[in-house]
DNA sequence: AGGTGTGAAACAGTTCACAGCC
DNA sequence: GGCTGTGAACTGTTTCACACCT
């Protein structure tokens, strides 16, 4: 289910005292109501205690062993431009199991240079490096011309999963998955309802 | 609908001379099923013709209506770091209907560097840009610690919705309309996935 | 009393399938 | 023949409501 990532982040952020939380104080926070967090949890096979509520403790366990972050996942980055470094230097991953292990840029005037302590690597090495250290996750932080181009490469190099922040639908087998993060997609959200409050006013 | 502008990014990418677009191609190239896009369009009142398809222009004519892209929103960005600045570089927004129009942070040694073209202003300054200038959303570009801080800012700035990249859920007033782009959370959806695929392998 | 777990009801979203128009 | 628009069936999700545990 893809509300867990949500619980998780909600659980870590409680004050370290809180033994144990219930149902309505987690919904609250997320702004759902405490059948639909019930209903999530109890899917878990997980061990709520009626009349008290959750160990906290144990349900971050639970939800990390259920979305497989009981392993740290190697990723790659492709574009070293402002987007790919804010990603590369954000620190947010490692507590969510993540680590970027790579990240490749065509620019010669990038490659070689650091990135969040890491070396730019040439596009050119991109299905070598994937490959020998078997990283099955890339993010895509290219300008949109060129991310239809890298898609091909990633899934050419193995890669399985693509969070793609190029605004273009990709185009990928469908053993792949993509997960798409638009910026522009979600601002047109936003403004359709300052649309409707503007309208209203 | 929040397919819409998923609609509207494939009916741009679509080549210049084509002048007519079946739900079937719609829907190949979203990967949904295009009884699904039929009934989306058909939402909008839309005027597809039977045995030909949907007008390109003015499908697209269509959907921007109904997304608010009439006129162009100011946006302000606040956090003036790598993401921030490819935010405020990222040229997207323009064809999308927006405007970045100001950019703020609180370190002295970024405030009054120029960004994208546009000067870094104090935080301190945020109330009186937004309120003077009417900005309507606000985007947060800052790390977790500040994301809080900074929506009570924006929603006291008259700020009406919001895009959080922090990986914070923000705590609101539920007149205001928040976005949340989790970089995290949508790592651990593929990171699921990829341990499926592992584990089936 | 307080709070979970869970059937059953209500609702929302998706897909089918076909009449109707070009 | 090809493709839209849309009721009707279906599937999935959310909410209710209450038995049951501590």
């Amino acid at each position: 289910m893809n509300r867990l990532p949500l619980y998780l982040q909600c659980l870590e952020s409680l004050p370290e005292d809180k033994a144990t939380v219930s149902s309505m104080e987690l919904a609250e926070r997320i702004k759902e109501n405490s059948a639909k967090v019930r209903k999530d949890l109890s899917f878990l096979g997980s061990y709520g205690v009626r009349g008290v509520g959750y160990n906290v403790e144990h349900l971050i366990f639970q939800i990390r062993r259920e979305l497989g972050l009981t392993r740290v996942w190697p990723v790659l980055i492709v574009g070293a431009g402002n987007l790919g470094t804010a990603l590369a230097k954000f620190r947010g991953f490692d507590a969510s199991g993540f680590e970027v292990v790579a990240i490749f840029d065509n620019d010669p005037g990038k490659i070689g240079t650091s990135v969040g302590g890491l070396e730019v690597l040439d596009m050119g090495s991109l299905a070598r490096e994937a490959r020998r250290r078997e990283i099955p996750i890339g993010i895509i932080a290219t300008p949109a011309e060129a991310a239809q181009d890298v898609a091909n490469r990633l899934v050419g190099a193995g890669v399985k999963s693509i969070l793609n922040f190029a605004p273009v639908v990709l185009q990928v087998p469908p053993d792949i998955e993509v997960r798409q993060v638009d910026m522009a997609t979600e601002l047109q959200i936003l403004g359709f309802h300052a649309q409707q409050v503007t309208a209203g006013a």
